[in-house]
DNA sequence: CGTCAGTTTGACCTAGTTCAAGGCCAGTGG
DNA sequence: CCACTGGCCTTGAACTAGGTCAAACTGACG
């Protein structure tokens, strides 16, 4: 988040990506009571069980989905980058069936639900746009439980790290083939059901041919036609229109 | 279905379960123009890329969600037993980003999306109630990404069955600890992400420690509580109201 | 300079895959 | 009424992708 915006511009961003907006409704988004916080990383924003009474865009940093198993195992379910609403669905689900936190230091914007049910309820066409985030958050799920189901792991750390890169682009956080990135070897290990010491021989092999630099919390997609092959990803899925 | 209900009856009953309609409410519903029409099992009812102009409600048989890769694997991605809507997404998601079949002998019941949006233009909170439909689906897929990163073959087989058998119970299409069961070895495959085989083996012992019995498509779970606890199954994600 | 989080590497192991061959049984046609 | 077919299930044997365990390395930071 730069600056020189407000974070409901980032908000209205968003909403513009799907639907030209009408002066009303662009009002009434600039006047939702945002509450703006920052959070370490690693902070639970919701719990499983959780009754959620407000919901949160998500500013700066990324946060991630997952669930804990009985094992001991964390599973991440999903990542969640600047623009996203990671937590709408407790507009409608109002128990909690999985954690919500942060992967990085955050900048979330929080709304109460009763400030959202009132803006969707009197403007439809920006409760069927947050309804459309919700879905595409249900396309990206199919999308790994294929990732998780059918690929090897060359394929699923590829796949992972073109969407991320796709959905960073679609926001603007990317620079060239670059962007900031996150995720220790672990927490991959953690998105795509492997190993962590799997996940680091998978890197290393991608680094030999070339297809990605990761360092420091910085990834380039040297070679991003190969990176698309090597996991067959496509973009549809993420449903983003240009 | 049996055949002294209207395929409105369906449908009111599974909104029903959500929430009280008012008079007005299921009025709308009832005028809802349906088709009801069968389909045989093993057809497609959208593929991916498509723009359907309608979406279906499951009155009788099991469709499935899947994708096909390019390495010739299908990964199935979600199961859709009869009351669910496999396709609403489609009233906000222009383009099919996955393939929606019959698993079985089916019956439908197709409404344009038309006839959608002017329903839930002029009741919101139906609306609501198909959101909320569309949202479980985002769960079980979040569910379905744990199964096929984090359990292994047991645990995953055990849970598909835990959720398919507790799906038909909620809507009555199971008696005691059975129910009609039309997935084959091979698709219990494609919806784990195991290999056909593998499953073979895995159901042997299953069948061996007494937690089930399945055969001729009829499934008992003859030890319910050791199905649950060998696949950690916690039915909060499937969002049933009692 | 020590610590700590994260990464890298090696050696060994196993859950699940692959390939291949039969077996079972319901439906069909002679 | 019986033989044949085809879809599905079962089993064995050999193999491998990825897991596990354990140790060492790197670099940022106090």
């Amino acid at each position: 988040m730069t600056l020189d915006e407000r974070p409901s511009d980032i908000i209205l961003r968003r909403l513009e990506t799907n639907l030209e907006l009408t002066r009303e409704e662009r009002k009434a988004v600039e006047a939702l009571p945002l509450q703006v916080r920052a959070f370490r990383k690693d902070q639970d924003i919701a719990r499983f069980g959780d009754r959620p009474s407000q919901c949160c865009f998500l500013l700066d940093g990324w946060m991630i989905r997952y669930k804990l198993l009985t094992n001991g195992r964390r599973q991440i379910v999903q990542v969640a980058v600047p623009g996203d609403l990671p937590d709408v669905q407790t507009l409608h689900l109002e128990v909690m069936d999985h954690n919500l936190g942060t992967l990085s230091d955050c900048i979330l914007a929080l709304v109460q639900h009763s400030a959202m049910r009132s803006l969707i309820g009197h403007h439809p066409r920006l409760g069927s746009a947050f309804w459309r985030e919700t879905l595409i958050d249900g396309a990206i799920s199919r999308e790994w439980v294929v990732n998780t189901g059918s690929r090897d792991a060359l394929g699923r750390v590829a796949h992972l790290l073109c969407e991320v890169f796709t959905r960073m682009e679609a926001v603007g956080l990317t620079t060239g083939k670059s962007m900031s990135f996150p995720m220790t070897q672990e927490v991959l290990a953690q998105a795509t059901g492997l190993s962590p010491v799997h996940i680091n021989r998978t890197l290393m092999t991608m680094r030999g041919s070339n297809l990605i630099t990761l360092h420091h919390g910085s990834l380039t997609m040297t070679d991003y036609d190969a990176m698309v092959a090597a996991s067959s990803f496509d973009r549809t899925y993420l449903h983003l229109r240009h």
